[in-house]
RNA sequence: UGCCUGAUAGUAUAAAGGUAGUACGACGGUUUUUGGUACCGUUUGUCCAGGUUCGAAUCCUGGUCGGGCAACCA
């Protein structure tokens, strides 16, 4: 059986009601986005969670989109919502809108006015914001908060009818103006916005703020266990509340710690400024911590899921190392990328006792982490061939595995070649490295008896094939770029992209498939770019391979 | 200086009064036609001070430090 793994603090207050017969076992959650920016790898910790409790305790999750807020959203952003989640492998129950709920919502704020428990307050949102008082002190009551009902029903009625612009007045709830809690003292209910909705259209000119929408929501849904972050905890004695004098389904509200990933930034509105502003090439330039933008990097679905399930749920405020989410794609692409070779610091290696004019054909298998390798492909070999750049040194220290005048290596899936020389430019750079090989070393068929320390990458120059590489760092230089102290734009890595314009590649790799991830053999793991053509091909590197080789 | 919240190796996360464990990282080793993978080993921790108890990461008291809260955002 599966070994016994402890549980986070929401899978045992899900156990807890499940035990006690709360909501007779059920369990219905729901994962709520705005839809006014994509997802991004935070999402991802909170939709696993979502999805991932109704998966355990054999119940469901909605997709609701918290759609209150006319002029930031639109429905582009709720496209890639569902694509991300879909992507993601998960499937929700029904697709829903808090504007669905709108008529529904009116209806409850009618109920409430009814019962002298909201009203309708002409102050602005400065004088508002003066009477609500401070932490310290208590807010002091307008003359609107003492209108009847009847002259409220029908200010509201009139604030829904059009007869008032932006910003005249507001619905509020008449909850503690003296509470601790500032969520308490008389809260926003509905704002004015004659602005088009990209659901309901032009239909309604007033919207229900979060509080007024997002507990009732739950509650018209059922929704057993309402999970969100942490800054909501201050909100969750109005959730209560506003449930409470509705008299509607009790939905409970829980709060998990946030994402937190070092070097890069996760708020919608930071990864919106750097779109608009063009630090990045778009919503899934590789370089974002969205979905969509790792997807396009090359990150699996399964990945992001184990780091999820990694990193675990708890209520302390946290900072996960970026390492972590390498060391989750890693795993999984070792486990399923196909194996190529590519050079993308080439330098020609010239084998001088091979015949110029032969050609031999290697066999490479597709993946050793595989019984049986999946396969394989033909890899032709010639006597110019390109290699890495950095496998020669002129002078090369003690325990370097590469090649250097009279050392040996092994050129992966072909023959033990030994270094005899090299050629220098007027410069001083070294153009072409001089080696003869071993044939009777030939992969498969080895009875040179050798067994050389290093093995390298090659393509053969005539076979070779071209296409772009695009290498990316950390986006940003410091682990924190939230921090108060500057801008975080100061500290973007201007070298979070290294294009290379003339990797060469070996010619199978021509037909790479998009969406699959390729392992260069000591280089990393690959993908093609949404961009890349037959003509040009573009691969982005995922991530590199772990490196043991310290340079001294 | 009000209220809410939290604090366990470098980073995360377990231990529900009874041996502080796991993962990632780091370091060292074995294997290897990828300096990858796999495998083995080492390293580092209960915020502080009291108290209760045979026994405290856990319970109590008082501190310290971190995060959040006074948007017509969610």
């Amino acid at each position: 059986m599966s070994e016994e793994r402890s549980l986070n603090f929401i899978e045992e207050i899900v156990e807890e009601d499940i035990a006690s017969g709360t909501n007779s076992g059920r369990v219905l959650t729901r994962f709520p986005p705005e839809p006014n920016g994509y997802l991004h790898i935070g999402h991802a910790k909170s939709i696993c969670l979502n999805f991932g409790l109704a998966l355990k305790y054999g119940g469901q999750t909605n997709l609701r989109f918290d759609d209150t807020n006319p002029v930031k959203e639109d429905v582009e952003y709720v496209d890639s919502i569902k694509e991300d989640v879909k992507w993601l492998g998960f499937d929700w129950a029904e697709e829903l809108y808090a504007s669905d709920y709108f008529h529904q919502l009116y209806d409850f704020a009618v109920a409430l006015i009814k019962k002298d428990l909201a009203y309708v307050d002409d102050s602005t949102a400065e004088e508002i914001a003066a009477q609500k008082g401070t932490p310290t002190e208590p807010g002091t009551p307008n003359p609107y908060r003492s209108r009847s009902v009847e002259e409220n029903l029908q200010l509201f009625a009139e604030m829904k009818a059009g007869k008032y612009p932006d910003g005249a007045k507001v619905l509020r709830a008449k909850g503690d103006l003296a509470s601790p809690n500032m969520h308490m003292r008389d809260p926003l209910m509905y704002r004015i916005k004659h602005a088009h909705h990209h659901r309901t259209g032009d239909q309604w000119c007033i919207y229900p703020m979060y509080d007024f929408a997002h507990g009732q929501s739950d509650a018209i849904e059922k929704i057993t266990h309402s999970i969100c972050t942490l800054e909501f905890v201050p909100h969750r004695e109005l959730y209560n509340w506003f449930i409470e004098k509705l008299d509607i389904f009790p939905s409970k509200q829980y709060e998990f710690a946030r994402l937190n990933l070092n070097y890069t930034v996760m708020s919608k509105r930071k990864l919106l400024q750097l779109v608009t502003e063009g630090h990045v090439e778009d919503w899934d330039d590789p370089r974002m911590p969205t979905i969509s933008g790792l997807r396009r990097r090359g990150y699996t679905p399964e990945s992001i899921r184990e780091f999820c399930d990694r990193i675990g749920v708890a209520k302390r405020e946290n900072m996960i190392d970026m390492g972590l989410l390498e060391f989750c794609i890693r795993e999984n692409l070792n486990k399923t990328a196909w194996r190529r070779m590519a050079v993308l610091d080439p330098i020609k290696l010239v084998i001088t006792n091979y015949p110029a004019s032969q050609t031999e054909t290697m066999f490479g298998e597709n993946n050793p982490e595989v019984e049986g390798g999946e396969g394989g492909r033909d890899i032709p070999f010639s006597n110019e061939l390109w290699i890495e750049r950095e496998d020669f040194m002129e002078e090369p220290p003690k325990k370097f595995f590469r090649l250097g005048v009279g050392l040996s290596v092994r050129l992966k899936s072909a023959y033990i070649v030994t270094c005899t020389g090299f050629e220098k430019d007027a410069n001083g750079n070294v153009t072409e490295v001089h080696c003869t090989y071993l044939p009777e070393s030939r992969s498969g068929s080895d009875k040179s008896g050798l067994s050389v320390k290093g093995t390298i990458h090659w393509v053969s120059v005539p076979h070779a094939k071209s296409a772009e590489v695009r290498l990316y760092d950390r986006l940003f230089q410091v682990e924190d770029p939230s921090n108060e102290d500057h801008d975080f734009k100061e500290y973007l890595n201007p070298n979070s992209l290294q294009i290379l314009p003339n990797a060469l590649i070996e010619n199978d790799l021509a037909s790479a498939i998009p969406g699959k991830g390729y392992q260069f053999i000591r280089k990393g793991y690959f993908t093609l770019d949404k961009h890349s053509t037959p003509e040009k091909l573009v691969f982005n590197r995922t991530v590199t391979l772990k490196d043991g080789w310290v340079k001294k």
